[in-house]
DNA sequence: CGCAGTGCTGGGAGCGCTCCCAAAAATCCG
DNA sequence: CGGATTTTTGGGAGCGCTCCCAGCACTGCG
């Protein structure tokens, strides 16, 4: 092309060329040229770095704007070696799980920091090995200039990979068994064990938990709070089922669990969806809540408002935790080291204790 | 760095430098010379391309294998001038609209489809005008292989703009004035109908509704689905009040429409949350729901099923909006000319009518 | 007035891949 | 078995950008 489509003294007018529509996108080597400087220089100009002066500074200004030239991302991150997005991965068996309104909350986090910055935001949901694949790739070929991860469950492959991956990391939340280097949580046990102790302050003695999964370092970690709590409170703290988080869990495990302590009184459920299968399966029973037996949820969903009664459980601050995640990779990007965050919770009261 | 720490003569041999960790990802350069073939040859066996042999395809794949190459996705993108991503873009005002779970489900719905091919996917919230303006670059520089641009108010700049955009473009729900070249959407009218006919069916005469934003295109059609219903019925339509889809604005609406026609027995509401907010005012007013008046809402939220009384609503198929948005844009990424696309809307039935 | 110092400037060499194309090798066929 | 086909092969030229570096034009100062 180097002189092949081009008789020189003939390609120095470009200006408007009106009949072509398919006009291509302008390129650096356009600006410069119409600018009248190198591309070099006009390449400075642009990622405005020293050793321009300010005519030239400006003449690359005009032409950017008289041709309407936009950088091609993808040129420069060859070039950079580094790319100009970020991935938020979501790793885990269910390819619903995405659907949790808190990812949705996280996402709005997330982008409200990186829309300061240039970063595009990719969105890897690694729920099939397939995706799992790709997500490992992007780690390993560093198509993304950073990731976040999220809620891995138990012995979660990707976790010791990405935790020492070439490309910055942080995590969302702490995986069971495996304390990343950097990551941003909530304080999970902190509010079981908020949550369980308003149960205890409003005087019930027969304290339940139904936990979520317990592969899952949130899952735990809110079972131990429970424990915490009923340990310093000098009460028996083995009244325990298990639930998955779900409405549907929810409510088989608060069956079992009146059928083997029907004199309960309290009932800390590590999820608002469970907490509403539990209240329907209460109300069923014929036990009034509060008043025969008091619950406390946790996630703060919003349905958690509209149930009968309002219920009391934990919030916790999923914007930050999205927000958080996003600052703490960007300073990583740019060679910090910053520390874990633990984000509190928080009781929110209303009607079900 | 060219020549200060590589004395030449030395950095020959680049096997088994195994004392460098930084080892940087092979090169489909290193892959041919490993293989013995030349980089042409090792480029079309890679992307099995015809006119390679099949011992040099043999040759390929197990230097592929070995050194563990993957192709660097940003120098195929820079070569072959397109993307391996497309965008899925929220454009609006309000930068927590995307916290609807409405959203979360069409991302499930997207990547459902996209993981079967190679394309990532990025996602864009253009709420500001900062986001507007790189959804915007997204579209003219072509960094995405294709848009998906879901939800504009009114009149959106970038619904024009986006229809005629050098990248194929499919909308998801039709903007308001304005009918997309690619669109999927449901059938908003067609199931606001359904809901309003439910509601005369079941013997109501005096049918409000309340609206949801007027300016998007789904709460335009639901109010016109209201209208027709109620126009073959021949009732009166003219009880109509407006919210913003918010249940706030379900509360406010259901409020002035409750002093303005006392005797109203039925309304059909354009958004479960305005509904549970309507919901609530009406029990405030001692109106029994159903008895006294009939309700209906729409898009079947989770929360639906556990208001008091269990809300009949209309469902729509989010999952598959999302999945079929990303089948019309695969089609039109590949040539094809996709017809747009109405999905079919569904009358839950629960027991507030 | 000459020379070191300082700041600009633009050419060139990549980044890793694709793709065109001419040349070489393999195949066919009268 | 030679020439015409057909297939395979690899070199080279980009894609649009960044960044190094040598070359310049200034400035200031002894």
């Amino acid at each position: 092309m180097t002189g092949i489509g081009f008789r020189p003294g003939q390609a120095k007018e470009n200006q408007q060329v009106t009949t072509e529509t398919p006009r291509r996108q302008p390129t650096l080597e356009e600006v410069a040229e119409r600018a009248g400087v190198s591309r070099s220089a006009a390449s400075r100009a642009i990622n405005n770095a020293p050793h321009v002066s300010r005519a030239k500074r400006e003449a690359v200004q005009r032409a950017i704007d008289d041709l309407g030239y936009v950088p091609n991302a993808t040129a420069r991150a060859l070039a950079t070696q580094q790319a100009g997005a970020v991935v938020l991965a979501i790793s885990g068996d269910d390819p619903a799980m995405f659907a949790d309104p808190f990812f949705a909350e996280i996402v709005v986090g997330v982008n409200s920091v990186l829309e300061e910055t240039e970063l595009e935001l990719m969105l890897s949901l690694a729920t099939s090995s397939r995706g799992q694949a790709r997500l490992e790739q992007v780690l390993r070929t560093r198509q993304a200039a950073g990731v976040m991860l999220m809620s891995l469950h138990g012995d979660d492959p990707l976790a010791a990979l990405a935790d020492n991956a070439s490309v910055p990391v942080v995590f969302g939340g702490r995986p069971l068994n495996f304390e990343p280097r950097y990551y941003v949580d909530a304080d999970n046990r902190g509010g079981a064990r908020l949550a369980t102790e308003h149960l205890v302050a409003a005087g019930r003695r027969r304290i339940a938990t139904i936990t979520g999964r317990l592969d899952e370092g949130a899952g735990m970690a809110r079972l131990q709070g429970f424990q915490d709590a009923l340990a310093v409170a000098g009460l028996d703290n083995s009244l325990i089922d298990h639930g998955d988080f779900s409405e549907e869990g929810g409510s088989l495990a608060m069956t079992r669990l009146l059928d083997r302590a029907p004199d309960l009184d309290g009932v800390f459920i590590a999820s608002d969806q469970m907490a509403i299968g539990a209240l329907r399966v209460l109300s069923k029973a014929g036990r009034s809540v509060p008043a025969d037996v008091a619950l406390v949820g946790f996630n703060d969903i919003t349905s958690a408002r509209h149930t009968e009664p309002p219920l009391t459980t934990v919030n916790q601050p999923i914007h930050a935790l999205g927000r958080e995640m996003a600052k703490m990779l960007l300073a990583l990007m740019s060679g910090d080291q910053p520390s874990p965050l633990i984000l509190p919770t928080q009781l929110v009261i209303r009607s079900s204790v």
